[in-house]
DNA sequence: GGTTACAGTAAGTCATGGCTTACCAAGAAG
DNA sequence: CTTCTTGGTAAGCCATGACTTACTGTAACC
């Protein structure tokens, strides 16, 4: 529920490969790693701060366990960054941009 | 226009901090390093990564700069956001999610 | 012209985190 | 039951980057 977490996880390009490589279709953990240039480990390693965003859910409690990219993940930093563009404030901020001289700023 | 940058940029707390700061209201760099915990310079280099990534503009050629959120800077990576929505493909997965104990899998 | 204030740059330090190899746990298959 | 496959964990290494102090440059003001 953090949109902090959500920034932090997709900072990471491995990451973002990730999870671009799992839109569209789930793997496991296996197929993600031969679709990477990092090791297995790595991958589990980034499957959990995925997790921890909040960005894929994840099945099987066997052997075998397939990652999906969980949608929602990404619904909060959507509206986040939605917020900037409702923002009215930020328009006059435009403004100022052409009072650049103003003596008492 | 990469929405990779942006990521990077909005990763940071403290970049975080600054820019939303700024949003509402244009500040110059003694301001903001006022309103933040860092010092001056850890400002500055701040508003280089951010101005790198298209997210604030900068007016005032004299000794006195003016920083501002600019708007457009989100766009991309909004739009990136919005084709998680779009990717049909990414329904699917949810479905594989019920079909974890495929053998073939 | 000299001084002061504001802001960017340089250099160096330190913490964070991403990656690797090695290891461990658990279920499937024979 | 043994073995193999699968995946998460641990420990350690190394690069990146965030922060600091010190310095430089430039414009405003006297």
């Amino acid at each position: 529920m953090a949109y902090q977490e959500v920034l932090t996880a997709l900072a990471d390009p491995t990451r973002r490969g990730i999870l671009e490589s799992l839109r569209g279709q789930a793997k496991s953990v296996g197929e993600l790693s031969s679709s990477q240039t990092v090791s297995r480990p790595a991958v589990s390693q980034h499957l959990k701060v995925l997790h921890g965003a909040g960005l894929v859910s994840v099945t099987g409690d066997g052997t075998k366990r397939i990652y999906s990219v969980k949608r929602d993940g990404l619904t909060e930093l959507h509206s986040y960054l939605d917020s900037y563009w409702s923002d009215v404030l930020c328009a006059f901020s435009e403004e100022v941009k052409r009072k650049t001289g103003e003596k008492d700023a």
